[in-house]
DNA sequence: GTAACTGCAAAATATTTGCATCCTT
DNA sequence: AAGGATGCAAATATTTTGCAGTTAC
């Protein structure tokens, strides 16, 4: 068996990811600009969710503060990325799967919120079980936040 | 059977509910001043979650916008109060029950966010099911949170 | 070329902090 | 009387809006 060359490891998953968030701006009819191609493989590379702030950090001063409200806002209408409940007051995004549709984040998420580092895990294995609600109520999307230590910090 | 006199009925829950509110402070070790009273008393009130925009239309002006800001905060830290976590970016405040203690909310929550009226709704019959984790993580503190219509609106 | 996107400036809103004064105990 | 709570002023942080210039298609 013969190894193979150390460029490929390299390169090739780079060009896979770029091509992937392009194909993922076309699919949602939006132009293909530098911010949210930036923007979008933040997601991709990060494994936990992101604020604004996160975001402004990792990108330095490429682009205005004003550029990322409006390119989270449009992701999140199109469903790319959703916004995660959370007690305080910080306001943080995440990818969605692939059931987020224009305007409806009508799937079920649970949430994973470690109380040591402070990372978000989206835990899209672990299902909500049915919840019944009071006469009167009807359910439309259900958000599971769970607190705690997570695995890297256990 | 003769039927009391109205005045009762409207009276004596009035005392009822202030002498409570005292009560509570004292309990929690806080000091009895106007501020603490009136807006506790307004969440006795309400049948749903408080927004500090909520509790100065209620208020008037009677207090500061800062009064405001450090009773809520001390009543998240005596846990009288929690914060409802939410996908916009809007915080609210709703009573905790008695198993809340100090600095510690570490009660199930089933809340229920409406989409017509924006109530928000403590469901405290409603008992949130066991969640199975992965491996490594820990469950502290469980949010549920469900939106859709509510009795009201239905 | 045109529509849409970005950066800049500024407004609007939300939250925090310091300090002098007032109130509760 | 003493410690804590409040009101006011101001600093800081967050989010939104308008508009002119630039970019994607």
């Amino acid at each position: 068996m013969r190894a193979l060359p150390m460029v490929y490891l390299i390169t090739i998953p780079e060009l896979l990811m770029v091509t992937n968030v392009k194909e993922i701006l076309k699919k949602n009819q939006l132009s293909i600009t530098e911010s949210r191609r930036k923007i979008l493989q933040l997601f991709y590379n990060a494994n936990d969710a992101l604020s604004h702030a996160d975001i402004e950090k990792l990108t330095g001063d490429d682009f205005d503060r004003v550029t990322i409200y409006r390119t989270l806002q449009t992701f999140v209408e199109k469903g790319i990325v959703h916004t995660i409940p959370t007690a305080d007051n910080s306001v943080r995004y995440a990818l969605c799967k692939d059931n987020c549709t224009e305007g409806h984040h009508h799937d079920n998420h649970v949430h994973f919120l470690c109380d040591e580092c402070g990372k978000t895990y989206c835990l899209d294995h672990v299902t909500i079980p049915d919840i019944q609600l009071p006469k009167g109520f009807h359910q439309k999307q259900t958000d599971l936040v769970i607190s705690g230590v997570c695995k890297n910090c256990d």
